[in-house]
DNA sequence: CACCTAGCTA
DNA sequence: ACGTAGCTAGGTGC
């Protein structure tokens, strides 16, 4: 290339983008630095490199908020949010990468990059380069010329929009030059600079077209009739302000040599020394094929590229799939969606090939091709494999044997992700973009199947990535032994749902709602007129400024009305209004949780929760649409709920039973702690909380009172918690110092609970993650973190994983042994529920037997503990009957 | 539509 | 500031 083409960067705007668009959750190293806009920037960076091929490359940051603006316009910029603290030490970050690519960095004080930028587009220019300019500043349009091209960021982060000046004209239907003109009326938010209100782009460009530029609007502000010439008067200030300050200043006194941006000064070493360190693993040769060498020009390896899927007909399809490498990894991805309905499109992927196919134009031979890979390849590679399980079952396949998935991998190795989407996996384990390509105006048939072979194409590679990292943190086994099976098992629990008795649901709807309108209608009598009681603001008036009842603790708006502090206000004033409050709160919400029920029961009569597996940073599962795992226990009324949860006689059930660990936090907490009192209490095999008592309280078990039973347990369950002293004293209702007593009581006698739940958080601490009893981690690097708050969030959080996780562990593989069980035994009972500690089987008419031998010996056996694994076991003809 | 408050579970 | 892990509903204000 003959010609000098120079980009140009603004480093803040592009690095804010960044910020805002990947999830910090994602983009962190394990010692916890935030990375997420220093990745997006390298990764804009090496997209605009590569699509513009730049020969020489400068970035401009702003220094600090002071600037000629500011100093003019007190209120410029003002109302921004303030800088999170994850971004601040991420443009160090950039500078540093910048620096070791050999890329200049430039500053100016008293101005922003905008104007440096600025001063550089007109320099290289007038030096006959072409320039390319990327930033977030719309003020930037000003500039563009035909030797200077503004490339804006689109929605996404990479995709940057070219801004010539025919683009511009365009899009706002003004010059370049005019475009300052028009931001001037307009107004820029972001800025805090106020324009002519009630006018847009269009009357604005209207205006300009008429009078040729600002200067010549404003002379004849007075002939323009209606409401925005009135409104144009009466602003004109602010517009000839914004006009001052929109201003780009392209003639800056800056140290600055074109020459000196020039690539191909790049310090290798240096650059991969910093990208371990951030722990960035995708962009591999791509900046030593950006910024090297001219010698260095290779092709870009061919593993950074997405496969592109060939959609094929069935004998193809089948010839494929025939033709399928058995030893190597197959990825599988469909269309099923989270409901698991039928998947329309189907692709497979091998190596580098993918192909897609669509699964009702396969004709039997097509049919039985993808059976047979799907029922007999050994290394099947999904992406959240269940709804697709699912979708395959209800297509009439055979539910499939899953090697891997790629989001039950990711989630092992940094659980408290918010999401584990292959698009954000493939680009940033591999640097693979899979997002649909640009249609080309045709009509595009084969665009889902393509889009779904595009994902399968990315599989393998990710497949064999994650292994080596899920290797490398001792987690393929948590993988293999745990997650995997329970994935299949929670996969037939999902079909399976589970039957309720749709009349009584409505009949409990009815029940509750007349509760909840006789406990308003007695609420507003006792109050003399009607409020919105779900509405928290509309009772603080009522409470706090009407009734005049002293203030309970405050929230982010307001005071509280919970209900905690609604039992507390009545203790103190025993207005009857708040007794009918909290009495349509209880109602209201059995109410909403029947009707959210009734909503949610499927054709076939039951309810199909779907269970999430990567949500819960310990391990757990969670349950939602709807939420099984929350349904009310605790009162009767609650009760009457579980009541509607019942075996499908119609199919050959005939109850359905309910299996519990008995304890089993405080089991794993006596086992990990090596605690020999509590492993006594647990083997002695009496009440667990009475004999804690006893010890606390230095008195025979027989000795031991309703009440001090209840104080120490409130306090086992508290430890695994983390429990503080205040804490227990706010809910035992007792003194501080009383609470601190009983704490070191407990732990005279128990001092090993003591040792252990200090040394988890130290080890945590040194190390970065806590560990469960078989090698789940969770990350926790705010245990080093100077805001005291955070890191004694942390230390709770460290001290409750290890334990809680272990607890969720068990519990999977004891489903997985009793799922095992039950088809080994080819019994037509099945496991329907989890709920953490319980779970519900629905058994058919004359297993009852065998299946309560099976949950009783499989849970009792998920785990070798220095304790017992008690598992109470309960029968009936609902839910609620089967609970003991 | 995002956030908050409230309330249900283990 | 002060107990972990979740999901859902309705109200409110942008």
């Amino acid at each position: 290339m003959s010609e000098n083409r120079l980009l140009l960067i603004d480093g803040h705007s592009l690095a804010y983008r960044a910020f805002y668009a990947l999830p910090v959750e994602n983009f962190s190293t394990s010692t916890g630095q935030a990375t997420n806009a220093v990745y997006g920037f390298v990764s804009m960076l090496l997209k605009a490199c590569e699509t513009e091929q730049p020969t020489h490359l400068a970035v401009a940051f702003d220094l600090g908020r002071q600037t000629f603006r500011l100093e003019e316009y007190g209120e410029y910029k003002a109302g921004r949010a303030k800088t999170p603290e994850e971004f601040r030490g991420q443009v160090e970050l950039i500078q540093d990468v910048l620096g070791a690519m050999g890329v200049p960095v430039l500053t100016a004080e008293g101005f922003e990059a905008d104007d440096v930028l600025a001063t550089l587009a007109r320099r290289g220019a007038e030096a006959g380069a072409q320039v390319l300019l990327a930033t977030g500043d719309k003020d930037s349009f000003q500039l563009s010329t035909d030797r200077v091209t503004i490339l804006y960021p689109k929605r996404g982060l990479s995709d940057l929009s070219r801004m010539t000046p025919a683009a511009i004209e365009e899009k706002y239907a003004v010059s370049p030059a005019n475009y300052r003109g028009l931001a001037a009326l307009v107004g820029e938010k972001a800025d805090n600079l106020p324009g002519v209100p009630g006018v847009g782009d269009k009357t604005a460009a209207k205006w300009l077209a008429s009078y040729g530029d600002l200067p010549g609007v404003l002379d004849h502000a007075d002939e323009i009739k209606g409401k925005a010439g009135e409104s144009l008067r009466s602003h004109r200030a602010d517009v000839e302000r914004n006009y001052r300050l929109n201003r780009l200043l392209d003639d800056l006194d800056l140290d600055f040599e074109l020459d000196s941006a020039r690539l191909g000064g790049v310090d290798a070493e240096r650059v991969s020394e910093l990208f371990d360190q951030l722990e960035f693993r995708a962009f591999g040769s791509r900046v030593q094929e950006v910024f090297g060498s001219a010698a260095s020009q290779e092709p870009v390896a061919a593993a950074a590229q997405a496969p592109q899927p060939r959609v094929l007909e069935s004998a193809e399809f089948a010839a494929w799939l025939g033709a399928l490498d058995t030893a190597a990894p197959v990825g599988v991805e469909s269309d099923a969606d989270a409901t698991g309905s039928e998947p329309e499109w189907i692709a497979l992927a091998q190596g580098e090939e993918a192909v897609a196919a669509r699964l009702r134009d396969l004709d039997e031979a097509g049919v039985d091709a993808l059976d047979a890979v799907l029922a007999g390849h050994g290394r099947l590679v999904f992406n959240d494999a269940k709804p697709q399980l699912k979708g395959l079952v209800r297509a009439g396949y055979g539910q499939p044997r899953v090697w891997l998935d790629t989001e039950l991998a990711e989630y092992l190795l940094v659980p408290d992700q918010r999401s584990y989407d292959l698009t954000e996996a493939a680009e940033r384990s591999l640097g693979i973009d899979i997002a649909a390509p640009v249609p080309e105006g045709e009509l595009d048939l084969g665009g889902a199947g393509e889009a779904v072979g595009r994902r399968a194409g990315v599989l393998p590679r990710l497949a064999a990535a994650l292994r080596e990292r899920l290797d490398a943190a001792h987690l393929t086994g948590v993988l293999e032994d745990i997650e995997l099976p329970t994935q299949a098992v929670l996969a037939r629990m999902e079909l399976a749902g589970i039957a309720v008795e749709g009349t009584r649901l409505t009949e409990l709807v009815g029940l509750f709602g007349a509760q909840a309108d006789a406990s308003a209608q007695e609420a507003y009598r006792e109050l003399g007129r009607e409020v919105n009681l779900g509405s928290p603001k509309q009772l603080q008036g009522v409470l706090f400024d009407e009734l005049g009842m002293p203030k309970t603790k405050r929230t982010k708006t307001g005071y509280t009305t919970d209900a905690d502090a609604l039992a507390d206000l009545f203790a103190k004033t025993e207005h009857p209004f708040l007794a009918h409050l909290l009495a349509y709160r209880d109602s209201i919400k059995l109410k909403q949780t029947v009707v959210g029920l009734e909503k949610v029961v499927a054709d076939d009569g039951r309810i199909h929760t779907t269970y999430l597996q990567t949500v819960a940073a310990t391990g757990r599962l969670s349950s939602k649409d709807p939420n099984l795992q929350n349904i009310p226990v605790r009162t009767d009324a609650g009760r009457r709920i579980r009541s509607v949860f019942v075996p499908e006689e119609a199919a050959g059930y005939d109850a359905l039973m309910s299996a519990d660990y008995s304890q089993i936090e405080m089991r794993i907490l006596a086992h990990l702690a090596g605690d020999e009192a509590l492993v006594a209490a647990f083997n002695a095999g009496e009440d667990l909380h009475t004999f804690v008592a006893g010890q606390v309280f230095h008195a025979q078990p027989a000795e031991v009172t309703g009440e001090m039973r209840s104080k120490v347990k409130a306090m086992s369950y508290g430890l695994v918690y983390g429990l503080s002293a205040f804490g227990l004293s706010k809910q035992l209702r007792i003194g501080v110092d009383e609470a601190k007593g009983l704490m070191d009581t407990y732990f005279e006698r128990f001092g090993a609970v003591r040792d252990y739940l200090y040394g988890v958080v130290e080890e945590a601490r040194g190390r970065g993650y806590t560990e469960t009893m078989y090698g789940r981690r969770r990350y926790l690097p705010q245990l080093t973190s100077d805001r005291r708050q955070l890191r004694e969030m942390a230390e709770r959080a460290a001290l409750n994983a290890p334990i809680q996780g272990s607890a969720a562990d068990i519990m999977k593989l004891a489903m997985c042994r009793v799922d095992d069980g039950l088809r080994a035994a080819e019994l037509s009972s099945r496991l329907l529920l989890q709920v953490h500690d319980e779970v519900i089987v629905e058994v058919a008419r004359g297993e009852a037997d065998r299946v309560e031998a099976i949950l009783k010996d499989q849970m009792g056996a998920a785990a070798q503990l220095s304790v017992p694994l008690d598992v109470n076991v309960g029968t009936g003809p609902d839910w609620q009957a089967a609970a003991h």
